[in-house]
DNA sequence: CAGGGAATCGAAAACGTTTACGAAGAAACT
DNA sequence: AGTTTCTTCGTAAACGTTTTCGATTCCCTG
């Protein structure tokens, strides 16, 4: 492996000039960087991550933690490769690397963040999959480790976040069924302990209540992010003696459980009961009939996050003066016409 | 942040015993290890990633190295998830940490690859999405870096790498739909590029020449391995005036968009038209009828690929004694409806 | 021509860790 | 008691890079 050492001797000067040259230094004459330049191409030099990052303090990578069973992804599709995508196409800029840091299944997420930290093996990270109470929050924030979560959490500590727009979801996809006719709607949505549930639940319910309607504790069905989830609330739905018209669900990929169920007890999704889904994916758009569901800006989203982390960084922090972001990331409503009889 | 010399102070021992004792070495006493395991642990010490690999010369990461747009991502699901945590399982037992490195859409992966190979990022390579003829095996081959391929390639240099079983895919189904009674059978597989595609096309028409049939060239139908595919593929079939009465299906979750585009065409996939699709996932399993496919034990096709590295690595050569791997995964027919007229 | 400033570069320290080496003391043996 | 062996630990070098500091050269001005 050819260190800067090398690269000096065969140009023979001293391997201080060499790294001038290399990192844009004013200090070095123009004709002895091309020199530099060409020659590290030619032997294939790229300075060593782990003598750099340890003389200057900082590794130039940004870490991006998920959990291997984490909710988000649920089975879900391309989600986090658009992220990713956007959060790079940023970097990139900044000569910043990603790579996705992810906690095996067998390891508790809040050990494995401190020991990557404690490791300084980036400088900043990205959290998904955040709780409610989340010690990797505090643990980030005590020690001013510049970090930003992708999903609110209810912590004490201010700290950037970016989250998906789970009242408007709520909001808008009651008031559509109302508008519609609806007055037996149910809402499914995950467990508690994913800090969504919690806003969307609330949201939704608040939102029946404007109209005049209650939701009864039978109607707030709770599910895992998946098909199978969806597809025993549709059996649980259909056994129901006073079946709802309705259902937003909030839910990843639910909705192609839940058509399955439905049609599985004879049953026609948007003829028999009205369906408004989350989230406009390839899958539910080959749904029948089409799912009516939310869209939203991945890339773009992926992009927020960057800037909003490169706020938090001494390095960058002017270049992006933001502040703390905490930010309602909107999503479009999609219509399809599960949610209608057409 | 808590360096080894703080450690030292604290403990009023020399940095030298700190670190022996962390590591395990066999010359510290049991009490003075006790107390700088304890104290690290009160202090939240863990040994800085830059300091200990520019010393040791390794970095304890294995780097799993994925394209953005990486077509066995195709719009998958928890395909690479259940990997990772196979993989993640074995390197476990021995400290080594998985990082998942993705190439940006925006940037040529060769490149990328040379780049982070550079930069000392990792001690070893899992790369995935192999093409037929792959620069990135001749640059790690040549330079010694251990690593394994996700994917056979063409290439001349010998290498370790696990692949599915397309073959078997191939010959399994051919031989299935023919003796359901088929004659007329199209196949569908990804663009040739790809190196799957080669071998399962090959192994198909094989197949069918030995039971007598041929397969005319507009039989095989080449489409991206995602929903939108499946559907284009459907389209072109139903319009085919020597229509097929079966397909196989290699490209990930086309079965979905080939559902619907059967569907919206007035057929009924089973009925009208035999499919028998790849791969078993959690939107197959809800399909109507239920999905003929293929499952894979991924977590343990994570853990093979693990091993296989392992063996290719000098620190654990002795412990994996296995030489070069080259190994077919094997798969494994899962009996759906969608296959045979019920 | 003396002197100052700019341009360019070399020498060397520093980052945090691991490990080879040697020293000191205790224990064991002759 | 003297010698050897074993245990335990401290010292210091080394890994590859960046960066500060100072030295040298050159050019320009007065």
């Amino acid at each position: 492996m050819v260190g800067i050492r090398r690269l000096a001797q065969h140009l023979d000067i001293s391997i201080g000039t060499v790294s001038r040259a290399l990192n844009g230094r004013p200090d070095v004459n123009a004709e002895t960087r091309r020199r530099v330049l060409e020659a590290a191409l030619e032997l294939g030099y790229a300075p060593n991550q782990a003598g750099r990052s340890l003389r200057k303090g900082s590794t130039g990578v940004v870490g991006f933690m998920m959990q291997s069973g984490s909710e988000i992804t649920g089975d879900g599709d391309t989600f986090f490769m658009s992220v990713f995508d956007g959060v790079q196409a940023v970097f990139a800029r900044h000569n910043l690397d990603l790579v996705v840091l992810l906690c095996s299944s067998r390891e508790d997420p809040d050990a494995y963040l401190r020991r990557t930290v404690a490791r300084g093996f980036a400088d900043a990270l990205i959290i998904s999959a955040t709780r409610k109470q989340d010690p990797r929050i505090d643990f980030l924030a005590e020690r001013h480790i510049p970090f930003i979560a992708l999903g609110r959490s209810q912590s004490d500590v201010d700290h950037p976040w970016i989250d998906l727009d789970f009242e408007g979801l709520a909001r808008i996809g009651i008031d559509r069924l109302v508008a519609q006719g609806h007055r037996d709607i149910a809402i499914a949505a995950p467990a508690d302990d994913a800090n969504l549930g919690h806003i969307f639940v609330e949201t939704a319910q608040n939102t029946l209540a404007t109209h005049g309607l209650p939701l009864p504790p039978h109607r707030l069905l709770r599910s895992p992010p998946n098909e199978a989830g969806g597809y025993a609330m549709a059996q649980k739905i259909v056994a129901m003696s006073d079946r709802p018209t309705a259902i937003l669900l909030v839910n990843e990929t639910t909705a192609i459980g839940f058509y399955r169920g439905l049609h599985d007890a004879g049953l026609a999704p948007g003829r028999d009961i009205a369906i408004i889904g989350f989230r406009e994916s390839p899958q539910a758009k080959f749904l029948s009939p089409p799912l009516t569901c939310f869209r939203l800006d991945l890339h773009a989203l992926g992009e927020a996050l960057a800037e909003a982390l490169l706020a938090t960084m001494p390095a960058y922090k002017e270049q992006y003066p933001l502040g703390t972001v905490r930010r309602i990331w909107p999503m479009e409503l999609v219509e399809g016409l599960s949610d209608r009889e057409e």
